[in-house]
DNA sequence: CTGAAAGCGCTTACAG
DNA sequence: CTGAAAGCGCTTACAG
């Protein structure tokens, strides 16, 4: 900026202005400095910007897994409405690893980004509270609110655990399993409670296959533990807590000989777009992912919008309903 | 800090001594002043400290879609790299939009990140240039050499196209086509090549049928055109530019009553994991996305590593070999 | 071993 | 309309 002044011949605090204030200065002078930056090539430093600011206009976003085509949908439509209000995204992938999230946060805090949206590992991460403490806005989000101190977004896992075993039950089965993990996952926990409920509810046997990651892998090693047991006792139906172990499941039964649905309904979760595509197209629960992006993203503006007019914010949370889409893996058993 | 000091009663100069060189202050004074960072959930502001210190740990990671799989796991292995090396990941999706690219290129050169690895949109990003003018490191993924002025690590996309249709020619296909776009990517212009080249020497037609991206709306776009198509005319074979297209295809030939591969044989690019989880099995030329982000973030290392060193740095142009995997989307015609 | 002081690259009142 | 000066929160020689 120094070098920029010079070659213009003005003082830095001009350089700043036509950037910053570019009516105060002299259209002649204006044209002056900006010849010299593009002559230069000349990038303000964002550091030296923001720490004299106080603040910037970067959002951090943090999900579990950038690999799920679940969180990179939610990423993807959160980052749409963030880039339209001027802001930068920044994107930390936690790999499933809560100490790498913990490393995220701790990197966002340090960074003293504008805002987090935060898709948890952990029940309830202790970090989101040293954010609010230090005045970052947080919304969370495929999480519902937990007399948490910020805004959450989220759908009902606990309705979806339902509405998938019920619609196994409804379709016949009453050895039903649910496969997924790991249980310390809220998401899981939820849509487990539920499928307990609909089981209750339509007097079937609930069988849990816990597996350790929601990914393909978990599920083709679910597909191992099924294909052990004896075909009186093996359940005709499994819900999966979401579609990676459900289509790791499809491939594992069909690559040893199960057939989908005839011995083994599957009932997937998410409703991403490779569902449909799979080799026999999977049910699954669908989530409004872009609807939960894009409303996370509001309300963080909403609330940095808020700070900025020095209005008391509103803490909201908004919350989805889930829906059945009935595809072959699912199908009426004959 | 300034409060981290008064509560220790110390200068600021030894709080910021206790974090940098731990070992020049006294084992009390130092249990003193960590007990006061404790007690006032202080945290450094990067910005401050790398303002200062003039460099920070930060690599930017910018790939052109966060939401395809084969980048997704490129990402993944890349950063598990820097994290083991001490660096933090901050990751740009460009959303297939070279402008948005530009912004992010653009927000790393003002957030000065200490390098970046791009896997680029366009076909040689003016920006690479201003990052190294800026003495920002950067290796360019998912595309080779063209006497780019930094490291390079990539797949022989023209190799790949090649092996593609020498396949579907070995099979049977004489009437062949390429479904892909935009031309303006540098990975579909090679596959293209290759697959010309290829049809060339087998004797055979190719078609090409254009789409404006590389997802799965893409692939039922293609398959519309195909089915408008009279048998008779109608390429027998398709290779698809990547899996995404390859799936959409897929979708839309089965939802319209063509069957795969007795009417149309597939094959796809990149063999993410759900290819093989497809409607049916999808062969796809499979490329090492974890060795391509691996040795990206290694190349990337040793290039800070020589300029920590003060060692001139020879940049590197890594190239792997694409392969071929069969399943039942392209099995030998009956 | 600890403190005082300069300075990283900017922005922002405040004069002129 | 433009410039001089203070200060954002740190680190880093330099004294002591």
């Amino acid at each position: 900026m120094r070098d920029v002044a010079a070659l213009a011949q003005v003082s830095i605090g001009t350089v700043s202005n036509v950037l910053n204030n570019p009516d105060r200065v002299l259209p002649s002078t204006r044209e002056r400095v900006e010849k010299a930056i593009a002559q230069l090539g000349w990038v303000p430093n964002q550091q030296a910007q923001q720490l004299r600011a106080g603040r910037g206009r970067t959002i951090g976003l943090a999900v579990m897994d950038v690999t799920n085509p679940f969180f990179a949908d939610l990423l993807r439509s959160a980052q749409d409405v963030l880039f339209d209000n001027g802001f930068h995204a920044t994107i930390g992938d936690a790999d499933n690893n809560p100490q790498r999230q913990e490393t995220i946060l701790r990197t966002f805090l340090e960074q003293r980004v504008r805002g987090v949206i935060l898709g948890p590992i952990g029940a309830q991460p202790d970090e989101v509270g040293e954010l609010t403490k230090a005045r970052i806005a947080t919304v969370l989000v495929d999480r519902v609110a937990e007399s948490v101190q910020c805004c959450t977004v989220g759908v009902d896992d606990h309705a979806g655990g339902r509405l998938a075993v019920d619609h196994l039950v409804e379709t016949g089965h009453r050895r039903i399993a649910f496969a997924g993990g790991p249980i310390s996952l809220k998401q899981v926990q939820d849509r487990l409670d539920g499928s307990k409920q609909a089981a209750l509810e339509g007097d079937a046997e609930l069988l849990v296959i816990a597996v350790p990651e929601l990914d393909i892998a978990a599920g083709r090693q679910a597909a191992d533990e099924l294909v052990l047991m004896a075909p009186e006792t093996r359940p005709t139906g499994v819900f999966c807590a979401n579609d990676l172990v459900a289509i790791g499941l499809l491939q594992g039964l069909m690559a040893q000989g199960l057939s989908v649905p005839d011995d083994v309904a599957i009932v997937g979760y998410d409703n991403i777009d490779f569902a449909a595509a799979a080799a026999v197209p999977l049910s699954s629960i669908a989530q409004p992912r872009t609807d939960l992006g894009r409303t996370a993203a509001n309300l963080l503006m909403a609330e940095l919008a808020d700070a900025e007019a020095g209005v008391a914010h509103a803490h909201q949370s908004v919350r989805f309903t889930p829906n059945l889409v009935v595809r072959e893996s699912s199908a009426p058993r004959r």
